[in-house]
RNA sequence: GCUGAGGUAGCCUAGUCCGGCAAGGCGCCAGCCUUGAAAGCUGGUGGCGGCGACGCCGCGGGAGUUCAAAUCUCCCCCUCAGCGCCA
């Protein structure tokens, strides 16, 4: 959520920042919530009025009753008040809703360096790393592979789960936890705190984090709870503190989420026929970060150098782009994505997803910064990237790492976490 | 799931029975005092609206009664403790 005031004190700017994202309805969005949040301050001045008028009524009851005196007079103007103030205060009520949900539904300002777009094809490269091989259509597709090496069992989980479902079997799960160990390893290297967050969240604190869509598209509702599974471990590390007072003595604060998550993914894509690398469930190891507003872009910056450095450590080539004003999400003011290159795909596919939220997560989640009894206005900022999905990051190995005689190399920096195993290769006897 | 206790400002607490401007402490800020500091003393310390004087709101949420609700009535939510169940 934007600050209101901006809203009111300098509409032009917003509108202008707005444009940018090329989608005429936030237009359209920004009139309505400027007309509907005046409409509801003139009505509170009415309110106000009133209620003003009763306190004042009230008061003298009190006094005159104390004193003995005839309260009859005042009573019958007293009496009146209510009527209308009910019918008043009613309509500020409800304006003040609308108005607050057009706002929340406002998307965040752009940050000034996001390249001017209109789709993901207008996305900027801003780094390249590793040589891209060319032509390997020879290559099995990861998910051809892993049911070769009898690491995958696909047409058994979408019998009993669905298609996006998946057994992983063997050394393949292990590989996987490597990459997560891995990962959280660089993380808390370099500072993070290793958390591991409820898989569930409630649709209070739920609200704050994300925006409305993903709750039709993205999210698992659980049956006769309030309770939505997770999409990813940033939206509960962002709700970690809702409504608290960050001690900016203690601020950046760097989290490293450790989860599964959960996608719906109606619409849009939906899920790839097989395979891992668009399904309903993932694990990832995601970076978080609380920080000082002036301090963002830096952090930012640090959080895509950390996404690279595990990319770079697993010799997988990658470029990051810049993402377009007109494909940058909801939520964020910026961002940056890693993309993996595919050899068999000839392509490369986003692995890391790194956003700089700025202080319109946080502001949503009622989060300030300040000292321990003395809270401040100040609202933090929230930046959050991938560290490792396991899911793409397997499915970029098992494209990049395939031999010529069908076994997967394990990358050099996931073997201590394998025992020093360097291979995987088919199962001689069934399984 | 059952029973009980709770939810009041950044934090902690009183007020609730019996309706009448939310009291006190801690912390924090400022001033006084001091060579400096501490202590002490004085004042301030939430949200919203208003150019402002100022006003309104705020006691978990909502509805009701009333001129007037932290307080009375009804509904709901959450937390904690004990018990039950459980990897």
């Amino acid at each position: 959520m934007i600050d209101v005031d901006l809203l009111r004190k300098e509409p032009a700017k917003v509108k202008e920042n707005l444009e940018r994202r090329r989608n005429p309805a936030y237009l359209e969005l920004f009139e309505k919530a400027r007309a509907r949040d005046a409409e509801w301050r003139a009505c509170l001045g009415e309110a106000d009025a009133l209620r003003k008028r009763r306190n004042e009524l009230s008061r003298q009851i009190a006094d005159a009753r104390s004193q003995g005196r005839s309260v009859a007079e005042i009573e019958a103007e007293a009496k009146r008040i209510p009527d209308s103030l009910h019918e008043v205060a009613a309509r500020e009520a409800s304006l003040k809703q609308e108005a607050d949900l057009l706002l929340r539904r406002l998307p965040n300002l752009l940050d000034v360096t996001v390249p001017y777009g209109k789709d993901d094809t207008e996305n900027v490269v801003v780094a390249t790393w590793g040589e891209p091989e060319k032509g390997a259509p020879q290559l099995k597709s990861h998910s051809e592979l892993l049911e070769a090496l009898g690491l995958a069992e696909f047409d058994r989980a979408h019998r009993v789960s669905g298609a996006g479902f998946y057994y992983l079997k063997g050394p393949v799960v292990l590989l996987d936890l490597a990459l997560q160990r891995f990962a959280l390893d660089l993380l808390v290297e370099r500072g993070f705190t290793p958390v591991e967050p409820p898989f569930m969240l409630r649709r209070g604190p739920y609200e704050d984090v994300t925006d409305l869509a993903d709750f039709e598209n993205v999210m698992y509702k659980i049956d006769q709870e309030d309770l939505y599974l997770i999409a990813t471990s940033e939206h509960p590390l962002a709700a970690l503190y809702r409504g608290e007072i960050l001690d900016e003595d203690r601020l950046p604060i760097r989290l490293a989420g450790v989860s599964m998550n959960f996608r719906r993914e109606i619409g849009g894509h939906g899920v790839d026929q097989k395979g891992i690398f668009r399904v309903h469930q993932f694990s990832k190891v995601e970076q978080f970060i609380f920080s000082r507003p002036e301090e963002s872009p830096r952090l930012h910056e640090e959080l895509r150098a950390n996404a690279e450095e595990v990319f770079r450590r697993l010799e997988i080539p990658y470029r990051v782009v810049n993402v377009c004003t007109g494909d940058v999400g909801t939520v964020a003011a910026k961002k940056y994505d890693v993309e993996a290159w595919f050899p068999r795909q000839q392509a490369y596919r986003e692995v890391v997803s790194c956003s700089n939220c700025t202080d319109y997560q946080a502001r949503r989640l009622r989060i300030r910064m300040g000292k321990a009894g003395k809270p401040g206005k100040v609202v933090p900022h929230t930046l959050n990237s991938t560290a490792v999905a396991t899911s793409r990051a397997l499915a970029a190995i098992l494209e990049q790492y395939q031999q010529p005689d069908g076994s997967l190399t394990v990358p050099k920096v996931l073997r201590p976490y394998l025992g020093g195993r360097t291979t995987i290769s088919a199962p001689s006897g069934p399984n």
